[in-house]
DNA sequence: ACCTGAACACCGTTCAAGT
DNA sequence: ACCTGAACACCGTTCAAGT
């Protein structure tokens, strides 16, 4: 049944999941999912479950920073796979074994790698939702008019109300967000390593 | 009507806003709402402007590392003060002029300290909804027995499987939002200062 | 022309009636 | 005891009837 809600998810998009829609996919009356689950969360916590047990696991024995990057990039390449996750994942307000899994395997990789708690407690709170591999995309477009010419004048006025923005979407064409992704998640590790390697300790807040 | 509607949702809840409960509320018909908004999306779109609005501007002339550190550490002020905003600007389409405002401002600040387009796109990339203010919160807590007997039990056994999690929120009592917030954003932009005085640029891609 | 009540096409979930 | 259809209490939005 969750792998079918997974499907369907895929298909229809999370917003036309409901538990009708998903009955009639599976061929029962609406009433019988619930000799399943106890109600709706619980079917989408089901859904982040089977999401969330594909990650690839990484190649034991690596360092920490190797394992931390393969082991995100891996839950990266699962979340791709069901566009809807991200949000539902966001949405969960308790996490499943699978769940703590994923977290536990992190936490763990980072003090077999000399972290200390409180470092390690930092560098998961840093990652935050990227420990599952996605980002929240901010850079929404403005709602664009069908006309061409006021399309044209849309834009004139946009360049003069917000220069740098326009220069930055001019300049770089697409964005590459897997490029985008490793860039932002090499930094952090980039910077926990320094600051491992410095000896930080939580005395040191600002 | 916006600022009724905000209110409300601090009030009740995102959940409980529905166009028919905020129409009650300012006392009128339900499909009297219409006259101001063409759907309950451009409700929640008028509800993001007023709390983005509401960010304190910062104070200009600083450096461009103050400026972005002031100005998100602004945003996540106004949005503290409303819990379920960042759900709500994360289910944005497209963007408001209020919110191009704010990303053009630190968009600016970047070009302004001598960041390259390049570096400059990767690092609001890399800031990602933290320059909202906010930060998902990925440490949910499992569902806990009433039962004393059967909590402590179930805790031997959470303690036997995720020894490295039980490890980190035992050491660290409960987190300091505040703290873990700004630690996260200095890390980063210590991150974007180094490759900037290294002269990144994005042939660097691994 | 404007306003608005009823209606439509949905929800998740309860519950009582049927087997 | 189990299953399930109808019903309940909601949604956002359409639309036609009333002013």
């Amino acid at each position: 049944m969750l792998r079918a809600a997974v499907t369907l998810a895929d298909e229809v998009g999370i917003d036309a999941l409901s538990m009708r829609s998903l009955a009639q996919r599976i061929g029962v009356v609406p009433m019988a999912l619930y000799k399943h689950v106890a109600n709706k969360e619980e079917l989408l916590d089901g859904m982040v479950d089977v999401i969330v047990g594909d990650i690839d696991l990484p190649t034991p024995g690596a360092d920490w920073k190797a394992a931390v990057r393969e082991r995100v990039l891996a839950a990266r390449a699962s979340l791709l796979r069901h566009p809807w996750a991200a949000r539902v994942i966001e949405s969960r307000t308790s996490a499943s074994p699978v769940v703590l899994d994923h977290m536990e395997a992190l936490v763990a990789a980072f003090r077999a790698g000399g972290f200390s708690v409180d470092l390690t407690h930092h560098a998961m709170h840093a990652l935050g939702t990227r420990m599952w591999g996605f980002t929240q995309e901010v850079f929404p477009t403005p709602a664009q008019p069908a006309d061409a010419d006021a399309r044209a004048a849309m834009l004139g006025r946009f360049a003069a109300r917000y220069p740098s923005i326009v220069e930055m979407a001019s300049t770089t064409g697409g964005c590459d967000d897997q490029f985008e992704f490793e860039f932002a998640i090499d930094l952090l590790l980039d910077g926990f390593e320094r600051l491992h390697q410095q000896g930080w300790t939580s005395a040191e807040r600002s």
